[in-house]
DNA sequence: TGTACATCAGTGAACGCGCGTTCACTGATGTAC
DNA sequence: TGTACATCAGTGAACGCGCGTTCACTGATGTAC
């Protein structure tokens, strides 16, 4: 939130921008993110469609700095977290808490890919750089080899939830918390 | 394909439907499953877009009958390869063979959810089937409570087979073979 | 075997929709002297 | 302080597109007698 936004018009762009944001993430949220629209957004913020282009280029490059955003706000309480001295297994309920609190942003980062799709390399950076905590925290961790136990955290995570944020356990008479937790226990 | 197709009619008819079937995969594996088009399916075929309506009700029950023509499909594998006395490893391979044939096949089934969609009782019959032959296979490999050995199975394959599915290991220097391997070696 | 009828596949026009995006323009806000 | 100009936000009309879907219709295929 570190914005130059002094002068007041900055101020007000800044503003617009992040109430765009939100709306783009409610409606992701409601319909998932194949069905964002820069018009629907608009008619929300009681503007014409055309208005939105004074503040981003267009469909994708809004897209574009949702993903980031979310990859970011990821990172941070990752690495947040990591530097308090949590434990892999607060990294985990952290992680867990994150995806919690909007499905659609997590499959946005980890959900079906968009065939042809490439990241930019802005945002590959923040994927490694939640890598590279995850990373030192198993190092310091200690108990084998880090990059293996780095890859079961996130492999063995990331198959739980998105399976249960896919609500693929409904009806199965299973409590989802306990089964995080187990995992957890697998990580050493 | 047990079909009842004995009348050139419906010989005929099956054989369109099952055109109709295979472009839309071909679709859905070019450009993902939101971007499907019944008129563009149509154009490939060489007919206008309504003549579609004489083989599928609409756009949502041709999406249907994919998703539980996929479940079906990996039910099928997965059924096959228990009755022939396949291990978990040997089951957990065919899973990943399934999977990776088509990625988006795979996603349409594992994916991101789409809000407020609720999958017919036929394909959450099928989605138990599936869960049954697995627990089948673990109370047979016996090694602990069957339905947590389940449970382990499913998530930490999905965990490693959706993140390298969905390009998330592209860069690391890393053999997603014997990472899953791997994740199979602690199933017990 | 031919005739009368029913069934079915596919067409083409049309409807209404919402989308992303461009463009020329108005009016308000800020800046320089 | 006022004046002249530049910057910027937002509008409304318009373009072209592709979508799902309906409808009345034509022509071919099958069925009954």
């Amino acid at each position: 939130m570190a914005e130059t936004g002094t002068t007041p018009r900055e101020r007000y762009r800044n503003q617009v921008r992040a109430e765009i944001k939100q709306l783009a993430w409610e409606q992701i949220a409601a319909d998932g993110a194949s069905a964002l629209s820069l018009n629907a957004i608009a008619k929300k913020m009681g503007m014409s469609g055309p208005a939105l282009y004074r503040y981003f280029a267009g469909r994708d490059e809004l897209i574009t700095e949702l993903i980031r955003d979310a990859y970011r706000g990821l990172a941070d309480a990752f690495g947040g977290a990591a530097e308090e001295g949590a434990s892999l297994a607060d990294l985990a309920r952290t992680w867990r808490r994150w995806a919690l609190a909007d499905p659609q942003r997590y499959f946005l980062i980890y959900g079906t890919p968009v065939p042809g799709y490439e990241a930019p390399e802005e945002i590959t950076k923040i994927a490694s750089e939640i890598m590279a905590v995850l990373l030192a925290a198993c190092a310091q961790a200690g108990g084998g080899d880090p990059f293996r136990q780095a890859m079961a955290f996130w492999t063995r995570l990331h198959g739980v939830l998105s399976l249960e944020l896919a609500g693929h356990f409904t009806g199965m008479d299973m409590d989802p918390d306990a089964l995080f937790e187990a995992e957890i226990a697998t990580l050493g």
